[in-house]
RNA sequence: GGGCGUUUAGCUCAGCUGGUAGAGCGCCGCCCUUACAAGGCGGAGGUCGCAGGUUCGAGGCCUGCAGCGCCCACCA
């Protein structure tokens, strides 16, 4: 203990208390704990590509306070941190920071050093020139990223970070998969995929959205045969025409019942497909008869799937038209030449050629109608997403088993939700699960499938028979390692072996974060002692992803849940109500506020977000924090220093100070039960108003009692039970408000406590009934507003707080008015009155009669 | 199209199982009071989105409608 300083100040109290905290080991993980003792945390790894931001700033702080308490209540946290490095976003970083892009044909050059600047094309590196470029600017990131989570005071054990690109994450990442495979869970399908031209990867439903894109409907003629009319269509991708296969109508279609099964011909190319009838097909959309071509959209799919069509692809990989046109029956003699007039075209290209073409040969009915629509885009890229066949690896996930599907409804069900309604987005995005997860990246920075596939004599690749690696050689990587009974002199040989090229969605690894943050397999005692969590914060932005992946992976590998409760905390909004994020620029950085106010008082706002509830970033919280966080080292300071020659160690003797305590104890059930809901805003809120009060009443109720300078009870007894209630007070104050501002409720508390605020047990609301005796909250409360009346009465006249009263009425009901007998020497000593009767009446009214002038 | 949430003072939000409307900011006024002037004390300000209903009593429950936000969906 230091005792209590001059001058106290929030200046530097981040810095001071962070070292202490990391070398007084206050927030290390005890692991001899026993698992009811523990209480695990998945916190969310964030992903490390730039700078945090407000919003996470907001989620953490709201986790941190629910930690705190938990562990102010006896548990021993599991709190590690991790970072979600691994993937595209990283990916992108790099190429953006350093200039390069990776080429996996190239090899490496061990002597290759990026450039100062990025140039203004771009550097081709070999892909392990690439990686190592990845983990270099990761490990910078990650370093700023934890020094910004010391400075809010997360009281995470830092020295359990793991990231998921590291050796362990691969190896349980790894693991897991080859459990899946064993198990059927995962499997490798070659079918259409949604794929990104810019990045050239397949991605997967859960990193879809929806955007209005501006486009055209074109309204187009397919040629009748055997004397039945033409057929007109609309289509907003007339460039997919050489990839149609059939026209479908809804089956009770009148307009087209009579002509399924027949047969017309693709303008440009001449190439004869059938009609077909499909419940899909929706009259009332354009002419009520689509174009199904393979792929425009998901419903394509659908269609071309369930109608067993044949597949005239035409999209390439690099989103540009193939060079060749698809096999087909084209009567047009021009057909070939017009193909390949388009082929390397972008979509784009292509349509306005094809537009063109349509005119010329009078196929186009009317011109193009400018029009907006709903299209699929990779929630990170830039151009819509194009349909192209591709081998990928895919853990079943129900959308093609209801039996799975409705397990996992219910393991949605099993889990407490805080709070409860956010349930029902986990339901939503389970029952709309339409294809099985795809986890396969054809990409460089991420973690790599244990899997080489035998090349046969004649060079095929059979990719049906898999070579796995084994389980003790993970991680392993199949582009540099060897599978067993294998030589590298192998790789690519007919009759040797390839690796898998492609490396698994970040979300296939970061799904596993119980798994990886309590080491599974690599550790079985901790593991077991920290699984399944108890809590899994996060925002309600991932809930499809990575809530609903890591319930998938635990239920898969343990059949259970991987935690008990999660905690889902909202948006935060800028003050136009927008969400915050960096692609909208609305973003405000953490590092300036924490600058300007201090920690705490970030935190403070951060707090004030209810759970689950979007919240306006509000400069104006800040400062209430700020202003709230100086009053408590002010109030403590006056607390702790009025200690004269009478010690804080006597019994409670007088009515006020029994009564705050009993006050205080009602204090101490509220934010109980409120931090027993995971609701820390409730919490927060109640004890900040406590403490309010206590300043504004108690403290000036009982000051001059405390320091021994009363005349009514002037006794050194009395005096004693003031800066006993004091302390008391304080103790218990500073323990409800440690969660939330934990920087200065810690420096009060050393100024005269051994050890840490944040290893003292949660306060105990019995303990303080015991010093109240009997005495209820009554007298506090109506001690306090009466004094607010005589200030009132202060105020009104104009005079100082300090002026003389000669004499006070208080008329107010007999049980208020027996109360107020018990303290009225305090409120008399408080409100410098001469003399207080009081009238019974029926509600509280006082008459104040000040003094000619003050007192010298 | 389906679902969830939300609508309370000028602003940001509390108001837990129904019992005579709350806080902070902002605004106005007073006070340099020996814990605190980057402060303290006090004041003004709301028919709780709209319309019905249940109840002795509704901001809280029920029905309908509207605005806002979000989630989900096979939108030619």
């Amino acid at each position: 203990m230091t005792g209590v300083p001059e001058k106290p100040s929030l200046e530097g109290l981040e810095a001071k208390w962070a070292q202490r905290w990391e070398a007084g080991g206050t927030y290390r993980f005890d692991r001899s704990k026993a698992r009811d003792e523990i209480y695990a945390v998945d916190t969310p790894p964030p992903t490390v590509s730039g700078s945090l931001h407000m919003g996470s700033v907001f989620g953490y702080a709201q986790a941190d306070a629910i930690v705190r308490y938990q562990r102010m209540r006896g548990k021993e946290p599991f709190y590690p941190m991790g970072w979600d490095d691994n993937g595209l976003a990283t990916e992108r970083r790099v190429q953006n920071y350093y200039g390069v892009r990776c080429d996996p044909t190239l090899h490496h050059d061990p002597d290759f050093r990026p450039p100062e600047k990025p140039g203004k094309h771009a550097i081709p590196v070999s892909r392990p020139n690439f990686v190592e470029l990845c983990e270099k600017l990761t490990e910078i990131d990650e370093q700023a990223f934890e020094e910004m989570w010391r400075r809010l005071g997360l009281s995470v054990d830092w020295s359990l970070t793991y990231t998921t690109i590291g050796e362990g994450a691969q190896r349980v990442s790894q693991r897991a998969f080859l459990r899946l495979f064993a198990r059927g869970e995962a499997y490798q399908s070659e079918a259409p995929t949604l794929w990104d031209v810019d990045d050239r990867t397949a991605v997967a439903q859960a990193e879809l959205e929806d955007r209005e894109h501006a486009g055209a409907s074109h309204r187009i003629r397919f040629g009748g045969t055997d004397g039945a009319g033409d057929v007109l269509i609309e289509t907003t991708r007339p460039e997919l025409i050489p990839a149609c296969v059939a026209l479908v109508a809804h089956p009770d279609d009148e307009r087209y019942r009579d002509r399924f099964g027949s047969f017309v011909t693709t303008p440009l190319f001449g190439v004869s497909v059938p009609i077909v009838a499909h419940h899909l097909a929706e009259p009332d959309k354009g002419t009520g008869i689509a174009m199904i071509c393979t792929f425009g959209d998901v419903t394509d799919v659908v269609w071309w799937r369930e109608l067993q069509l044949p597949t005239r692809s035409v999209m390439g990989r690099d989103g540009r038209l193939v060079a060749e046109p698809p096999e087909w029956d084209a009567t047009d003699p021009e057909a070939g030449a017009r193909y390949r007039e388009l082929a390397g075209k972008t979509a784009k290209q292509a349509r306005e050629r094809v537009v063109e073409l349509l005119r010329e040969s009078g196929a186009l009915e009317g011109e193009p109608q400018p029009i907006t629509h709903p299209v699929k885009f990779y929630e990170r890229g830039s151009r819509p997403l194009e349909i192209v066949t591709t081998r990928q690896w895919y853990i079943r996930n129900g959308a093609h088993d209801p039996e799975l599907r409705k397990v996992l409804v219910e393991r949605g069900r099993e889990l407490r939700w805080h709070p409860p309604h956010m349930r029902s987005r986990y339901e939503s995005w389970v029952e709309g699960l339409n294809t099985d997860w795809l986890i396969s990246r054809q990409r460089f920075f991420g973690v790599t499938f244990p899997v080489w596939y035998p090349v046969a004599d004649t060079g095929q690749v059979d990719y049906e028979s898999p070579l796995l690696a084994r389980e003790e050689r993970l991680p392993v990587d199949p582009s540099s390692d060897v599978p067993d009974g294998y030589d590298e002199s192998q790789r690519g040989q007919p009759g040797g072996f390839v690796g898998d090229p492609d490396v698994m969605d970040t979300w296939a690894t970061s799904s596993l974060t119980p798994q990886i943050a309590g080491r599974w397999e690599d550790d079985p005692e901790l593991f077991s002692g920290v699984f399944p969590m108890d809590l899994r914060p996060q925002g309600g932005e991932i809930i499809r992803t990575w809530l609903f992946s890591t319930v998938l992976r635990s239920h898969f590998e343990h059949g259970s849940l991987p935690w008990s409760d999660t905690a889902i905390n909202g948006w935060v909004l800028d003050p136009d109500r927008k969400k915050m994020s960096k692609s909208k620029g609305n973003v405000v950085t953490p590092v300036e506020y924490f600058d300007r106010f201090g920690s705490d008082a970030v935190r403070y706002w951060a707090m004030n977000g209810s759970p689950g509830v979007d919240t306006a970033f509000d400069e104006g919280q800040i400062k209430v924090g700020r202003r709230l966080a100086i009053k408590i080292l002010n109030a403590s300071k006056f607390t702790l220093g009025v200690r004269g020659t009478v010690a804080a160690t006597g019994p409670v003797t007088e009515a006020l100070d029994r009564s705050l305590l009993c006050a205080l104890a009602e204090l101490v059930d509220e934010a109980t039960a409120a931090f027993h809901d995971y609701d820390y805003a409730r919490a927060l809120k109640q004890t900040e108003r406590f403490f309010w009060g206590f300043c504004d009443d108690y403290l000036e109720l009982v000051k001059q009692r405390a320091y021994g300078a009363s005349s009514a009870a002037g006794s050194d007894g009395a005096t004693a039970s003031a800066r006993r209630t004091l302390e008391l007070a304080l103790g218990t104050l500073l323990r409800l408000f440690a969660p939330h501002l934990p920087f200065v409720t810690e420096e009060v508390w050393s100024w005269w406590r051994e050890g840490s605020v944040h290893r003292e047990p949660w306060p105990d609301a019995s303990e303080l009934r015991s010093h109240a005796a009997d005495t209820g909250r009554l007298a506090y409360v109506v001690a306090g507003e009466v004094l607010g009346e005589i200030r009132k009465a202060k105020t009104a006249q104009q005079r100082s707080m300090r002026a003389d009263v000669d004499n006070v009425v208080v008329h107010d009901a007999p049980e208020r008015l027996a109360a107020l007998a018990l303290v009225a020497g305090d409120v008399r000593e408080a409100g410098r009155v001469r003399a207080l009767e009081t009238v019974e009446a029926g509600e509280l009214r006082v008459d104040v009669e000040l003094a000619e002038s003050d007192a010298a």
